[in-house]
DNA sequence: GTCGCTGCAAAGTCTTTGCAGAGAG
DNA sequence: CTCTCTGCAAAGACTTTGCAGCGAC
């Protein structure tokens, strides 16, 4: 398959703006529009989740049970959507890849281990320093993830509280 | 029985203390110190690489050819390690896990996309902003890990002679 | 001797591929 | 109409598991 070419960049965009460009580089690559490759953009626009494919898989099935959709071609979208940078993979720890889209703004997280929730944060220090380091070793970052993980505030004092 | 690695270098842990703890740790849980064990150990402590299961398993038929360990060993061995921290997992786009030691000195990677090599790296700036963020949040940080994606410089040279 | 460990092969997972018919352009 | 896409099923790649004999303690 040949190089994608793409349009889309990192900025948030709204649902139809992003349609538009899909439909836009489809139509450049010379690859069709299809039911299937709609409904598994919207499905991960409309998710706040990091998904894996099967987890992906799912939920167009319920949304769409008529159309039988394949998890091949759940997975043949991915890959195509991530070729062209709409979506990223993540491999977070544990098991398989996870897929968000890309358009989204770039974020990090910060995981309590006691109540599992997920904050978001972007620190301009931190992005900063990171492409010091890549411009330095040459190497051409294209995306990263950062991870911090303890006990956030609610979960101390809970702990506190039961005397843990 | 492998002989011990005097190397000098500037790991945290020397593989006799390590030999050692980790001896501990199965007699604590009952467990039996087998040559197969410690082969897996001195070979992750030998190597300067992130290991895939199968990469293990090649370089422990080419020193231990007697031994005829098998891959399944490798797999259990490891899922031992990591679950006692005495080795880390990481998860690089593509496929597959790659293990290194967990007692070596806290570092985050630089990961390729194109030929999935990792490079280590540290630095002081992120490390005290990662402070600042969860001391301002009231968050106790236990662990972090950050993971750079991109293409090395290597790479990008080999994919310019290629015209891609 | 006991009971955990090992190698082997078979069974699971997860992901990709070949194919013939369906469908977008 | 043409040529890409799709679902299905089969194949691959990677990992785990069952088992009978082996070996650490």
């Amino acid at each position: 398959m040949p190089k994608i070419n793409t349009n889309f960049n990192n900025r948030t965009v709204e649902y139809e703006q992003l349609l538009s460009d899909f439909k836009l580089l489809l139509k450049k690559n010379n690859l069709k529009f299809t039911i299937q490759r709609e409904v598994i953009l919207e499905t991960l626009y409309n998710s706040d989740e990091h998904l894996t494919p099967e987890a992906l898989h799912h939920l167009i099935q319920k949304k769409e049970p008529d159309l039988k959709t394949g998890i091949a071609t759940v997975y043949r979208t991915l890959a195509l959507l991530e070729e062209s940078d709409v979506v990223t993979s993540l491999s977070f720890g544990a098991q398989g890849k996870k897929y968000e889209l890309g358009a989204k703004e770039h974020h990090d997280h910060l995981i309590c281990t006691e109540c599992g929730k997920i904050t978001e944060f972007v620190d301009e220090e931190i992005e900063k320093r990171q492409h010091v380091i890549t411009d330095e070793l040459g190497f051409a970052m294209s995306d990263h993830s950062m991870q911090i993980y303890g006990i956030c505030a609610a979960c101390q004092k809970k702990l506190k509280i039961e005397g843990k």
